[in-house]
DNA sequence: CTTTCGCCCTGAGTGC
DNA sequence: TGCACTCAGGGCGAAA
C-alpha cells in the first residue's frame, strides 16, 4: 500500500524525467482511473497534450505536476510587456490508491494494467514514456485546478486542498495537531488515519507508529496526555524516516518504484503482518485484529489502553 | 456540525 | 481440476 515514503520515493525518481518535459501524447485505456478527473477522457487527453511539465510535488499521499502555462494567445494585456511569466494554475494530480504504480519506461515498453500512458519528451533525456499502472482501480490521475493555500505561498490542487500537511512537511503545526487530538471524541488509529489532521500515514505506518509509541490503536485520543501525543508524533516521523532511507516500504510484492524496482522491505516492520510472531520489545505474539474494516497489529502487553 | 459506514475494485490465495 | 469464496484498504459521499 503505497503511503508517504512510497509516494515520496515516486516523487523523488520521476522528478529529474518530468521536470521540463513535454507530453507529447496520452493515451487512456481505462476511464475508471480518471474517477477524479471532472469530464470525459478527451478533457483529460486535450488538456495535458502539448503541455510543459514543472517539478512534481506531494502533500500526504498526494502527487502532482504542475503544467506551464504556454498560451499562444496572452490573456492578460499586462504580461504584454515583459512581466514574470505566469504562475502555473493546473496540475495533473496523482493518487496511487491501494495498487496505483508510476513506471518511467523506454518508449514502446508495454506493462500489464496499464491505465494510462503519457508518451513526454525531455529536453536532455528525450522520449520516455510514463505508464500508470494500477490492478484494483483505486488510484487515479487527473487535470485539476491549483489554488493557494491559507498558511503558505504554494498553491495546491483543489483535491488536496482539504488534506493536512504531512509530519515531515516544516510547516506541520504539532501544537495544533495536539490539540485537535485532544479536542475529538475519536480513537487514536482514526486519527492518525484521518488525512484531514496529518496526511501520508496509512495501515501499515499507523500500526509501526503505535507500537513503537505503545499506543493502543483504539486508544481515545481525549484521554492522551499532549506530551504522549507529541512521543507518537516522533514516533510516526521514525517510522517515515527509516522507510525512506530505505526507498520506500511495501508489504506488497507488486508495489514497485518509479524504476520498477520492488521496494519490499518488509524485514523491518516490527507489527504490522507480525501476527504470531514475537514483539521484538517483549517476545509476546503480535495479534491482529479487525478495526475499521482493515487489520490491526499490536502487542497486547506493550500497548494497552489507559484510562 | 461531527462521526461512522459502505462502496468502489481485481487478482492472488484458499478450501472443498 | 475447477469453481466459489475471501481478502487487501484509501478516499469519499451519504447517513446517522
Amino acid at each position: 500500500m503505497p503511503e508517504l515514503p512510497e509516494v515520496e520515493v515516486v516523487r523523488v525518481g520521476l522528478a529529474p524525467a518530468v521536470t521540463g518535459a513535454v507530453i507529447t501524447a496520452v493515451t487512456v485505456f481505462d476511464e475508471r482511473s480518471l474517477r477524479r478527473h471532472e469530464g470525459p477522457a478527451e478533457d483529460f487527453i486535450d488538456r495535458l497534450t502539448g503541455r510543459r511539465m514543472l517539478a512534481p510535488r506531494r502533500r500526504g499521499k498526494f502527487l502532482w505536476i504542475p503544467l506551464l502555462v504556454e498560451h499562444v494567445e496572452t490573456p492578460f494585456p499586462e504580461a504584454l510587456d515583459g512581466s514574470a511569466p505566469e504562475p502555473p494554475t493546473e496540475a495533473i494530480v496523482v493518487h496511487l490508491g491501494m495498487s496505483g504504480q508510476v513506471l518511467l519506461r523506454a518508449p514502446g515498453t508495454e506493462d500489464l494494467r496499464t491505465r494510462i500512458r503519457l508518451e513526454i519528451e525531455h529536453p536532455e533525456h528525450g522520449p520516455l514514456r510514463v505508464n500508470f499502472v494500477d490492478q484494483r482501480i483505486f488510484g487515479s490521475m487527473s487535470v485539476d485546478q491549483l489554488v493557494p493555500t491559507a498558511d503558505s505561498d504554494e498553491w495546491i490542487p483543489t483535491q488536496v486542498a482539504h488534506i493536512a500537511r504531512d509530519p515531515i512537511d516544516p510547516l506541520f503545526d504539532d501544537a495544533r495537531f495536539v490539540a485537535r487530538l485532544r479536542s475529538k471524541s475519536t480513537t487514536i488509529k482514526r486519527a492518525l488515519l484521518d488525512q484531514t489532521l496529518v496526511s501520508g500515514i496509512g495501515n501499515i505506518y499507523a500500526d509501526e507508529s503505535l507500537w513503537a509509541a505503545r499506543i493502543h490503536y483504539d486508544q481515545p485520543t481525549a484521554a492522551l496526555s499532549a506530551a504522549r501525543i507529541r512521543l507518537l508524533l516522533t514516533e510516526v516521523r521514525e517510522v517515515l524516516a527509516r522507510a525512506l532511507d530505505e526507498g520506500g516500504t511495501s508489504f506488497d510484492a507488486q508495489y514497485l518504484n518509479v524504476n520498477g524496482q520492488s521496494g519490499y522491505f518488509a524485514h523491518s516492520l516490527r507489527a504490522y503482518g507480525q501476527h504470531g510472531k514475537p514483539c521484538p520489545r517483549c517476545g509476546r505474539p503480535i495479534v491482529r485484529e479487525q478495526f475499521m474494516n482493515r487489520g490491526s497489529h499490536f502487542c497486547p502487553r506493550c500497548q494497552r489502553i489507559r484510562p
